[in-house]
DNA sequence: TTTAGAAATATACGGCGTATATTTACAATG
DNA sequence: CATTGTAAATATACGCCGTATATTTCTAAA
């Protein structure tokens, strides 16, 4: 009992949106998404939006959702090419490298994700933790095979808590001591990574500009050195 | 009506916007920052504060100069701490602390100097590179003492470029080869330190919540075991 | 054929930054 | 003391913005 009235002239409407949305904050930032420019560029009124998005900030969620979807496919490409056992330090090389990439290409992208977003908006937690601890899933899912090996050197890292009133208790209340282990390892190296990426794409790393990757191959590297046992213990 | 006498109910009025935009700053982001509501708050209209801010962005300028010139305060401070020779380690240390206080303490202002502060908004670097090299001066500082004792740590770190277009070339070109080691170094700090402090006070470390500080001295502890040699070397 | 309801429009409100023209208060000058 | 130039405020207006409300248009189901 619906109308898809416009079908024929729009086909998905809801989709059209979101690209005219992502182009304009490719082409100059995500602060300056407006609904109004959204539906001027596709020749509806801009209330018609609404039917679409309950308002501005339910669109830039689903923006930052795609964004993470985007992100995840990176780090998990990068995962995925280092298949079986033996390699785990190049997957971890890897998926840092894929980072900064999918960071350098993405800027705007990356921003919305980590940065503050847009002025006034405070992304929803509950629809945003699923494609956040995906993306961030490559990166565990690899220190853990270390750590299942033998060669994830913890010594000295504190642990995080665990209280049942945090927003993340549910997803780690199966969680042993190991395992928060690898978690905290985890968060070491990616404040360590996006510390370093966050401040290459804003353009505050400025004496560095063409050497930006040795860098951060120097950061790879004093994280494994850190962190990684070598094989033959 | 036009101008009511306001030099002697309001005298530096120049100074009580700046003071009344850090408060709204402080209360509710710098996103949310608004002439009209600065003016509305000090019973002016909004065109009068084009008498002492030639545009909102000069405003956000003045402002970002103000953060500046605290944080540069705080870390200056915390070098101050540790006069003489001997203790460049608790110097490294203190400062790296101050660093995180001060962020917590102004997280609105780390944000507006590291983040995107507003909207459509660019600074002018001529403007802020004095103020921000005076604050990365103490960091600065004290790697180069660890250097001039033969105590720092450089081999594997990448030297920046320094090509005659670059930004940074006037502030640098009379510097020698182990100073761009000393810049380097700080530059890597610097990474690490601000990833983790702005993750932290964007909320994206949250199972870390009471244990930041953990954490956080952990990274500190890694940063001095790898660049600085012990004493006896 | 009728009709309920989805999808679009028209209109309006209050907010924003800021450009322009106008008025006022004050201080220096004659 | 009177005059006048100027700085600092106001009034007004324009074009943006997000969004609430009411109204129209179209279509799929009854």
């Amino acid at each position: 009992m619906a109308r898809p009235s416009r079908t024929s002239q729009m086909p998905n409407l809801r989709e059209s949106i979101r690209d005219v949305a992502w182009r304009q904050i490719t082409e100059s930032g995500a602060s300056s998404l407006s609904l109004r420019r959204i539906a001027r560029e596709l020749g509806i009124t801009a209330p018609a939006i609404y039917n679409y998005f309950s308002d501005r900030d339910a669109l830039v969620t689903a923006l930052i959702v795609d964004a993470y979807a985007s992100f995840g496919d990176c780090q998990h490409e990068a995962r995925n090419a280092y298949p079986g056992s033996g390699w785990e330090v190049d997957c971890l090389r890897a998926i840092g490298i894929a980072y900064r990439r999918w960071a350098l290409d993405h800027p705007h992208r990356y921003l919305l994700i980590f940065g503050k977003p847009v002025p006034g908006y405070e992304p929803p937690m509950q629809e945003i933790l699923p494609v956040m601890m995906r993306s961030l899933g490559a990166l565990l899912a690899t220190i853990g095979e270390l750590h299942a090996l033998g060669r994830l050197e913890v010594e000295g890292v504190p642990l995080p808590l665990l209280e049942p009133a945090h927003r993340f208790f549910a997803l780690m209340e199966t969680a042993d001591e190991p395992m928060l282990a690898v978690y905290a390892v985890a968060m070491v190296i990616w404040s360590r990574v996006h510390g370093f990426v966050s401040l290459e794409i804003t353009g505050q790393l400025p004496p560095f500009a063409e050497k930006g990757e040795a860098l951060y191959g120097f950061e790879l590297d004093s994280i494994c050195r850190q962190f990684v046992r070598s094989q033959d213990r």
